[in-house]
DNA sequence: CATACTTTTGACCATTCGGTTAAACCATAT
DNA sequence: ATATGGTTTAACCGAATGGTCAAAAGTATG
């Protein structure tokens, strides 16, 4: 019985999530992710009471997902360059799996504004700043890096890593004419794009103060950093939300 | 007549385009750009047939503005690194008039990859990387960059002048939260942009035969690259396509 | 004015969509 | 076995969608 409510609930879930980020909010139909479950139109209607709310589910569950995978990397102990190549790594190798999330969070993003800011509420970027003023004091300054500079910094990190995938579809299709091969493209950016920015970070006429070589430098094991994306647990219960 | 046609015409495209930006092709509704080109919603297949040939319509004319902002700048005679700071000023310049061009691309191509696979055939991006290693071989020695990290470079530069506006919605919130402005921060991302890449060009530990002087350094101005997004005039006659 | 043509419209159509309902199903507790 | 409660289904609904059509309106030419 809860077994399998669970399962269905769980199916629904998880088809709609396939179909959603396949075909986007406008453009998946209840249908076909009732199809895709293998179960009746009105059982979707029974466990989330509208599309929109399935949607939002969806999406809220995804959200989670990139969000978690985006901030942890701040709060440990180890060099800000070790943290970057860190990032890249993680990060591309978790895109790597979900190649579709980027576009997907960014195309429902612009669909619909209010979304992101009421999801964005609960997130604290100010402590990201503050941590990694806190974390990182000394090399912020050896490296030239002030407090505004910080956000032009940061998306030009993730613009690195997610704009790959953002726009696979056209990427995909310039390499194969050029004689490059997409995967191997990805499998080698997550050096190259390390290397880029630490380069852009300590470049010349910017870490002026660079003389002082690095102080310590922890080595960073796979797993150190990241937190498993937590379970949004979906609500129990006959029917979710309102 | 002709006069008369033309407005009519040229309102349904302004008005599709619109509402295509804004809605993505499957949250679009006919009914919604009739209404704002104020005619007849049976208007609309008079002169477009379907939905799908207004959107292809659309969505061709702006993926050939937005590439007609992209080759051009590598053709002309300037020092590469001149070419990289007027890249991103021209580049993010026009995107600030066309801030949801990136989003609108991005989205689409990947809600229908073969529409991309069709549209691409004709650019040779070979032409490219030809002419790029032709025009400024000395500097890509000078600076460490085989032919095979062409693509992490070019999508690196492409990304960070990109990725701002395609993830407007997140970061407008983002910022907003933490006291920056996010129109002041498009502004900074110029030269911002620019000196970040061309750091991590020239940074420590890649151009190794740095030592050289810049041979020259031609001045550019505005309007020197840049050619005007070539008219894709639209077929005349009364209907377009089949 | 009469003819011939294109442009524009209002009414209409078939289909599809998200959503509802009442009844059937099924596991457990009495 | 039967009453109880959640689970699942087939059938249905009204609204909206993309698209059509025949007639009206407009315009140029004789």
């Amino acid at each position: 019985m809860t077994e399998v409510e669970k399962q269905t609930e769980d199916r629904i879930f998880e088809s709609a999530t396939e179909i959603f980020m396949e075909k986007g909010m406008d453009g998946a139909r209840m249908k076909d992710i009732a199809n895709h479950a293998g179960i009746n139109k009105a059982l979707l209607h029974y466990y989330y009471r509208t599309k929109e709310h399935l949607f939002e589910a969806v999406f809220e569950k995804m959200a989670a997902v990139v969000f978690s995978r985006f901030t942890p990397v701040f709060d440990e102990n180890a060099t800000l360059e070790e943290k970057i190549r860190f990032f890249f790594r993680e990060h591309i190798s978790f895109l790597q799996k979900n190649p579709r999330l980027p576009a997907f969070i960014l195309n429902e993003i612009n669909r619909n504004p209010d979304r992101m800011k009421k999801l964005l509420q609960r997130f604290s970027i100010n402590e990201v700043w503050d941590n990694l003023e806190r974390l990182h004091h000394d090399e912020l300054i050896r490296y030239n890096i002030t407090r505004e500079m910080m956000p032009q910094l940061m998306t030009s990190i993730a613009a690195i890593s997610i704009f790959p995938f953002a726009a696979k579809g056209i990427l995909e299709v310039l390499f194969e004419k050029s004689g490059y091969d997409y995967n191997d493209y990805l499998e080698k950016r997550k050096d190259f794009a390390a290397d880029f920015v630490i380069r852009a970070i300590k470049g010349p006429d910017h870490g002026r103060n660079e003389k002082e070589q690095p102080l310590e430098k922890p080595s960073l094991h796979k797993g150190d950093l990241l937190v498993k994306a937590q379970q949004t647990s979906g609500n129990k219960g006959k029917r979710k939300n309102i």
